[in-house]
RNA sequence: GCGGAUAUGGUGAAUGGGUUAUCACGCUAGACUGUGGCUCUGGUGUCACGGGUUCGAAUCCCGUUAUCCGCC
């Protein structure tokens, strides 16, 4: 299946079912996104990947032009699935739509990522909490590190053109919790494994952000510099420049999207929450400095009013413009780099945006 | 005009002589970082007005006002 180039710094818009809430994909490509997630773990669950795989691929299934990457739903395991128990061979966990049980193991999840059909796919790993004693981030980071290998194997094990399949990239995971030598130790152990990409995984989960980059600057200072590393989860604006500065190229977060759907925006003064009553006569746009299609043509007292009346419209229009705005972002990014202006937007956007957490 | 009933936040209800008047919705403010369009967390009323009884009244009594129902 033909797939787009990607320019990095990336921003992957998150599509964890199949679909960028609120949006259709011809809207996601108009709003110049190449590529964008799904998930295996709602994947799997719901509708099934044979299901999409009879589909004729994801990318089919869901009508998307890009390339798409599918995270391996280790995070969710964690994140959302009831009782769950990690055993040596993967984790055993309950549907959060049923609670119907399953078995999540390296091997299952490559063979469910082989059968949805994203261009890049990950290792199977466990995200740990935060906070996160020395010794159980060191056991999680142990496990992440043999499934990551297995997952490897498991991939190789498979011809995927002569199975009918497509190319796909498989990208390791380093994980670590916060602590600065098991993040050197993971980012070591992933990189002797070569894979084709690298993930740092388990940040953005509580920490602050001076320990967040810590952990980016560590993991990025021995990833090989000439694959795509990609910083999974992250995340606001500010910190995605932050980890730009430090190396990463890859992002994927649900904050434009989600926080869409609840009024919130991202503008180029920082973000304001439409519900607010102080925007209900403020003929505006949502972003007077903004040119996507919502701020020319909406204003703020019509999107409030479409939150207040639970209208589906508001958070289209929300999440249109929020994705606009990263995908902006981006582009300036790659620009000042290119330009070698990158340390004068970095500045820029961390006035931009100081003071709010999002 | 006569008789009866009811007056609790923006709305609908609950409670009931004794510390901060309960619930839902609404309104309002916030949270959200490999997504539940989910959810969560705050704030939002001196119980129509006046007088009385009582140690103490949203609660009991009287009056006023308002609304509703019935009758002439």
């Amino acid at each position: 299946m033909p797939r787009a180039s990607v320019e990095t710094p990336v921003f992957m818009p998150v599509g964890t079912q199949a679909t960028v809430k609120a949006m259709t994909p011809s809207e996601v490509r108009d709003l110049g996104y190449d590529l964008i997630l799904g998930n295996t773990y709602h994947l799997h669950l719901r509708p099934g990947e044979d299901r999409i795989a009879r589909a004729g691929g994801l990318h089919r299934f869901c009508g998307w032009e890009g390339a798409m990457l599918t995270d391996s739903g280790g995070f969710q395991v964690f994140s959302l699935a009831g009782l769950r128990r990690i055993g040596a061979d993967g984790v055993e966990f309950q549907s959060h739509i049923d609670g119907s049980r399953h078995l999540f193991t390296p091997e299952s999840v490559m063979e469910t990522q082989r059968k949805l059909g994203a261009d890049i796919i990950m290792a199977f790993d466990e995200c740990a909490p935060y906070p996160c004693d020395y010794e159980y981030a060191k056991g999680a980071m142990e496990r992440t590190h043999r499934w990551a290998q297995r997952c490897k194997d498991a991939y190789n094990a498979v011809d995927r053109k002569a199975a009918g399949g497509w190319d796909q990239a498989l990208f390791g995971i380093v994980q670590g919790a916060a602590y600065q030598d098991l993040r050197q130790k993971s980012a070591m152990a992933l990189a002797d494994m070569d894979f084709p990409g690298y993930a740092i995984g388990g940040l953005a989960v509580g920490e602050n952000k001076e320990s967040r980059n810590a952990c980016t600057e560590r993991c990025t200072g021995i990833l090989p510099e000439d694959k795509p590393r990609y910083l999974m989860g992250v995340g606001a604006p500010a910190d995605i420049l932050d980890a730009v500065a430090r190396g990463v190229d890859m992002f994927d977060c649900v904050l434009p999207t989600r926080n869409a759907r609840n009024a919130q925006i991202f503008t180029r003064r920082g973000v304001l929450n439409l519900r607010n009553a102080r925007f209900a006569d403020d003929f505006g746009p949502l972003d007077p400095e903004c040119e996507c299609q919502a701020c020319r043509r909406h204003t703020r007292a019509y999107v409030r009013h479409l939150f207040q009346a639970k209208e589906i419209l508001g958070p289209r229009l929300t999440t249109y413009h929020n994705l606009h705005f990263y995908a902006d972002m981006m582009r300036q990014i790659r620009d000042a780099i290119a330009r070698d202006g990158f340390p004068e937007l970095m500045m820029e956007y961390q006035s931009r945006f100081e003071g709010d957490d999002a």
